[in-house]
DNA sequence: TAGATTGTTAATCGATTAACAATC
DNA sequence: TAGATTGTTAATCGATTAACAATC
């Protein structure tokens, strides 16, 4: 899992997270486990694939081969929320995308701007990774004036004094920021300063965020270091 | 992370994977859990860069500010390998990369072939996240014509020609994948035909590769999807 | 029907965490 | 010393998986 984690203590009250459980109980809603989360996300994204290729159904079996999950894990990940496959044949794509979106609350779409129009922003503007899963690149932004202006995607790269304003007016919650290292602390402020509340850090730096700002930090090393671990192993 | 897996299974010798155990236990070796694996990893990356911002020591509970992950279990983590802290003072941040690197034996240095130099394959060549880690580009490949010879970072593109030589002989283990989706399997059967036995895929296409090369897929979507499961829980 | 694959059980194993003594 | 933080225990909780009946 680009091994992965979010803030597994957030609560809608605030409170410390000890006694998670109970809070999730007190709300009402069953909260998934990080695992779950985790794993529902993965078949999603084998499923849009699958998707594209063409196919109508998947079995447990081909999709652990995708996901290096355990095939009755999957099944047993998938039953938990309700009966989606068909003995003997597997699971409708569409179908299990439609569940699955709706088990990890994210049918709808949600909007993104985009900080930093360099290669890397290019080439996350350029591609459709968001796009399959719902996410829209609504705006990209740059501190440099020579890009302002430049096309990033199908959008127009703005300067960044105009962010706060797109923010609210295009109703964006997440930023994305594709900055050097060196500048990732000072873009991470303008957003949070924008009111973007979910941070998705493409650079290696460590940002400080307020505690009601999620901050997730891309790390293909990492991954890499965890893919050679079980190669070597 | 990006949520990240890889194959679980492989073993030396090749056999079903179902006793892991006893097979770990055969070659003496204790075999790391896929969490502990993926968890150190990101300590590594904290590490790697409070050690950036010149800080000398860090304590658990920081690591558990960056990481997300409970400080009881870092330091749990930490302690089946040995005594690495000092009470009341915290966690060595030079010796503790060295710990982790020689737990996770990526203390040496890997190669890697990247394909692809277009926006995304320019952005990583230029960029240190792999380096920071023991990783070295040594080479970009390109299908394009009109990109050979020109620059990715510090090296010059060329041919896929040359791709299997150049494998052989810079000693290449890795295999980074940054091309479009629809190119993703082509490069992947070129990467694995010249000898590459790790492929880091940046593209979401599905890849299908013979059993013995791990493929590893970035999915920053998902990991978003992820972070967002817990921002709207 | 025969074959395939799900849904589910039951048992095990490992992950997680609170708590606290040890000690820097 | 006083304060901080590790290392470790003990208890709990959830993840994992083999196995198989159900059923398409």
């Amino acid at each position: 899992m680009t091994t992965s984690d979010s803030k597994p203590r957030k609560t809608a009250t605030g409170k410390r997270g000890s006694e998670g459980s109970e809070i999730a109980a007190a709300l009402g809603g069953e909260r998934l486990s990080l695992g779950v989360a985790a794993r529902l996300s993965r078949y999603l994204q084998v499923l849009t694939q699958a998707k594209k290729m063409d196919k109508q159904t998947i079995s447990s079996q081909e999709l652990a081969r995708f996901t290096h999950v355990n095939p009755t894990q999957i099944r047993r990940d998938l039953s938990g929320f309700g009966k989606f496959g068909k003995r003997g044949v597997g699971y409708n794509i569409d179908f299990l995308i439609e569940q699955i979106r709706s088990i990890l609350h994210t049918a709808g779409k949600y909007n993104i701007a985009l900080f930093g129009a360099g290669h890397l922003g290019k080439a996350i503007a350029g591609s459709e990774v968001f796009a399959d899963h719902g996410f829209e690149i609504k705006a990209v932004f740059d501190s440099d004036e020579k890009k302002i202006g430049s096309k990033a995607g199908n959008v127009v790269v703005q300067s960044a004094d105009e962010l706060k304003q797109t923010v609210l007016e295009e109703d964006i919650l997440v930023g994305v920021i594709a900055v050097p290292a060196r500048a990732a602390q000072g873009v991470a402020e303008m957003l949070v300063e924008a009111g973007v509340t979910i941070i998705f850090n493409y650079s290696d730096a460590l940002l400080e965020v307020p505690q009601e700002v999620t901050v997730h930090t891309s790390s293909p090393a990492v991954d890499l270091l965890y893919a050679l671990y079980f190669y070597l192993a």
